[in-house]
Order: C-alpha cells, then sequence, then structure tokens
RNA sequence: CGGGGUAUAGCGCAGCCUGGUAGCGCAUCUGCUUUGGGAGCAGAGGGUCGCAAGUUCGAAUCUUGCUGCCCCGACCA
C-alpha cells in the first residue's frame, strides 16, 4: 500500500481529552476518531489492527472446538423479561422502540438469545457438548465512558457460550476456553493472569477475569509474581483431553491471583513477601460459569439419556477486541509512539523512501515493496514528498515492526537501513539481504 | 447519578475580567529554496466564537436557559 494512496490522518499534536497513553497515541496515529461519548469510528489503520485481532481469537476459538455464528446488535425485549433480566439489567442498557412501538434494545450480551436459538433446535444430549460463539458490536450505556475504546459505550466482544448435559462436562467446557485464551493472549504478545472474580449481571459460580498488569489499569489486583513467568499452553494441545486441560488450568489457579473485589488480604498475606505482586490491571477478558440460570427459566431443556428432560449447563466466555486494541497499546509502547507485536501490526513492513523523485531510491523502494507483498506481507510504502525527519516519525509513531529506510546516502553504498521498531536495533544491508532478513523473521511469526 | 471544568479555524490555544464584530502556533493550499530524525522564506484560504433567548446603539465578551464534551467519585467486556 502506497502511503500517498491510503488514508492515515496522523495528528502531531495531541488532542485535549485523551488521558491515557493508549488513548492519545490511538488518536495520533489515526486509528479511531470520536464520533459521541464513548462511540468510535474506527479509520483505516485501527481497523486492520482490530481485524488481525479478531482474527487471532476466532483461530484459537476454532481451534477449541467453538462454532462461528452471528446473532443481531438489536434484540427484543420480550426475550429478555423471560430470564427476568428486561427489568435487572437497569439503566446500562440502551433502550428504544421501534415504529409499532415494540420495545427494543441494544445488546449488552447475548445469554437470552443463544439460549433460545438452542432451544429452538437441540433436543437430546447426544448433540452435546456445543460451544456457539460471535463477534459482534456490543453497546452498554456507561455512566462515565473514558480513556477512549478502553472504556466505551459501543464495543466489540467476542462472546461464546456453552452447552453440556452435566455439571461436569460443562466444567470441561470452561477449562477448553480457559486455555484457549491463554493461548490468545499470548499470541498477541500479552501475559494475562486469570484471577478469580465476581460474576456481576451474567451471575454464576464460577469465573475467572483475565487481567493484563498495567499502571494505567482500571482495577486494582492482587497475585503472585509467578504468573508472570508461565508459559502459554502449546498449540498442539489435545482439547478433547479433560486431564491435560485440567492440570494447566489447575496450574494456572493454583496461585493466589485476585482483583480487589474478591480479594483476601489474609490469603495474600500468606505468599512470601518479595512474591507479591499488587499493581493495576486491565481486564481483557471474563469466562463464566452458571449452569441453568437462563436454561432453566427460558426452558432449554435436553433430553438426557433415560429420556428424562434436563435443563442444559451454561458457561459464557467473553473477550473485549477492541479493548484489546489499547491494552495491547498500553503494554507496548515508548515515548515516539506505538510498539505493535509482530502478529498485530496493520502492517508488517514500513518502506520510508527518503527522497521521493531520486531514480534510484523510487526504483529500490518499489522493487522491496513488491517483493513483499509477493511474498504476503503487508507493506506500507511511504512515498510521500516529506522531509525525512516527518517520515521517520510517522514510521515510529503508528508503530510497524520493521523499518526499511531507503536513501541516496545509503544507496551509494549499495545498502538500505533495516530498523527493528522495538528494539531500534538498525542495520545497513543490500536490499536483497534486508528481503531475506525480514522474510525469515516474519516467517518464523507466523509459524 | 453527585461534584468540578470546558466549548473561539482540522489540532493546540489567546482574546472575555474592563462590550466596538476575532487572533497566534501547528496543519492545509501556491511559489522558490531545501532534503538521513517532525525545514526556511514569501504569499493565500479557512471561523453562524456550541445553541437559544435576553440586556445594549453595538455581544466571542454581560445575564438566563439548554446542549455537547472532559475530569474526580460510586458501577463495568
Amino acid at each position: 500500500m502506497r502511503l500517498s494512496q491510503y488514508f492515515l490522518p496522523i495528528l502531531r499534536e495531541t488532542p485535549k481529552e485523551a488521558e491515557i497513553v493508549s488513548h492519545r497515541l490511538m488518536l495520533r496515529a489515526g486509528l479511531i476518531r470520536q464520533e459521541s461519548a464513548g462511540i468510535y469510528a474506527w479509520l483505516p489503520l485501527g481497523l486492520r489492527v482490530l481485524n488481525k485481532i479478531t482474527a487471532v481469537i476466532r483461530e484459537e476459538q476454532n481451534r477449541a472446538g467453538a462454532i462461528e455464528c452471528l446473532m443481531p446488535t438489536i434484540q427484543s425485549a420480550d426475550l429478555w423479561r423471560e430470564s427476568g433480566r428486561y427489568e435487572a439489567y437497569g439503566k446500562e442498557m440502551l433502550r428504544i422502540c421501534d415504529r409499532h412501538e415494540r420495545e427494543m434494545l441494544y445488546g449488552p450480551t447475548n445469554e437470552e438469545m443463544i439460549t433460545e436459538i438452542f432451544r429452538s433446535y437441540v433436543r437430546s444430549y447426544k448433540d452435546l457438548p456445543l460451544n456457539l460463539y460471535h463477534i459482534q458490536w456490543k453497546f452498554r450505556d456507561e455512566v462515565r465512558p473514558r480513556f477512549g475504546v478502553m472504556r466505551s459505550r459501543e464495543f466489540l466482544m467476542k462472546d461464546a457460550y456453552s452447552f453440556d448435559i452435566t455439571p461436569e462436562a460443562g466444567q470441561h467446557s470452561y477449562n477448553k476456553m480457559f486455555v484457549a485464551y491463554l493461548r490468545t493472549f499470548a499470541r498477541m504478545g500479552l501475559t494475562a493472569i486469570p484471577m478469580a472474580a465476581e460474576s456481576g449481571p451474567i451471575g454464576g459460580s464460577l469465573s475467572h477475569e483475565f487481567i493484563i498488569l498495567a499502571d494505567t489499569g482500571e482495577s486494582e489486583v492482587f497475585c503472585h509474581k509467578d504468573f508472570l513467568t508461565f508459559k502459554a499452553p502449546p498449540e498442539n494441545i489435545k482439547f478433547a483431553d479433560e486431564q491435560a486441560l485440567k492440570s494447566i488450568v489447575d496450574k494456572w489457579t493454583s496461585l493466589y491471583a485476585a482483583t480487589s473485589e474478591m480479594h483476601d488480604s489474609q490469603a495474600f498475606s500468606l505468599i512470601p513477601e518479595e512474591a507479591r505482586v499488587s499493581a493495576r490491571g486491565i481486564e481483557v477478558g471474563h469466562i463464566f460459569f452458571f449452569g441453568t440460570k437462563y436454561s432453566e427459566p427460558m426452558k432449554a431443556v435436553v433430553s438426557g439419556s433415560d429420556g428424562k428432560e434436563i435443563p442444559v449447563q451454561m458457561g459464557s466466555y467473553g473477550i473485549g477486541p477492541s479493548r484489546l486494541v489499547a491494552a495491547i497499546i498500553e503494554a507496548s509502547h515508548d515515548e515516539a509512539g506505538i510498539i505493535w507485536p509482530d502478529s498485530i501490526a496493520p502492517f508488517q513492513i514500513g518502506i520510508a523512501n527518503l527522497k521521493v523523485g531520486d531514480s534510484s531510491t523510487d526504483k529500490v523502494c518499489e522493487a522491496l515493496a513488491q517483493q513483499f507483498e509477493n511474498a504476503g506481507f503487508e507493506v506500507l510504502y511511504d512515498d510521500r514528498d516529506e522531509r525525512p525527519g516527518a517520515k521517520f516519525a510517522t514510521l515510529d509513531l503508528i508503530g510497524l515492526p520493521w523499518q526499511i529506510l531507503v536513501g541516496p546516502k545509503g544507496l551509494a553504498e549499495g545498502r538500505v537501513e533495516v530498523k527493528r521498531r522495538q528494539t531500534g536495533e538498525r542495520e545497513l544491508l543490500t536490499p536483497e539481504e534486508a528481503t531475506q532478513r525480514i522474510v525469515a523473521a516474519l516467517r518464523q511469526v507466523a509459524a
């Protein structure tokens, strides 16, 4: 992609409303634009990142056996009256009326709807287990939206719903999602710690929040420092193997970790002092097991092997991709701008032509861009008629992992400069070496 | 929802106290010179001063009401 043909409205100055670094950088790098309080338009670069994140989530959900569908954003109030949550949800729910004066709502979550879908088709225990998920926009009318997409009113959510015949089978479904979440966040370069959590309006007895540590996090969290060195489960993990999953979940829940609402200072004080971590955290995922909370009132039942109808055991599993964009920036940035992990960068490679119009730089830049694109990588080629300094600043701000700087000085020696955004390391290489170096590194990420 | 703040060009701000019809920096456009870490000079365009009512010969400025947005607290993917 040629930058001169792209839409990348970067801001040199920071809009005053942005308090935290991720919000500032998202506005400056042209990722989002606020349209109302807590409501954002996703600009091209931001959408690319969002799509990268949802792609990783999809891969890991599918790997864990969840099946994708797509439910609507608008739901009927009647559905929510069945579960009793229409009244219970309060003012967080955006309620609207259609032209026939029918009461509708913009969905804050989808337990009712998925239960309705499930009960209309599934009759037998033989069709279980089942886990359906979708990635859809949600609306929660927060009293005070803030921090950009970190706490917005409209936000993208991946929500999965599991159905099982027994609580034990339900626990296994829960464990599958637990393990999938560990892998998902690790692939985005994040260390997410599962913490005992309150289940809030979703309800249920068993619940974990996945928290990443960050100074600007909204919640106060407490955990054992060994979590920071745990390795995520491998790609070839067998999701059908109950024992294997259980041992992973046991390991990740064996040490103390809790949000402030669930904090037990007594238990925390038993940890050796040097191993105690007291920090702030960002919630990037939340999983629940709530048994028959919805299946009972909404009559989502299946016939068991004895022919008797029993309500299904359910769980739900959320990840906020839009919030993750901000969370990743909080975890990975410097003075100059964003530092995207290779796995979710909007473009993997940025090429800066330091002297547009110079036949040698033009030629080399175009050849490089072409080669990377042919090899299946995404390239942003800065072919604007700008000064070198402005190009360096732009590339650093938008945080592409690999930069290739092509100027007449270097080319006189037959060299271009390859810069790794993450470390700031620079190397002078021939264009051929540069291509090989970057392709090899990126292939490793993909593998 | 309580408390506080703010609204002037795309962005950041001054002007308001003490009324006389709007200015600065960045960005944008044109030209020339520049070209390896956000260039210089010259010129140009762009604003119903959040909205409404009021006071006044005259309102960005004073008064009242409304709205948007931001911050602090209680709630949350």
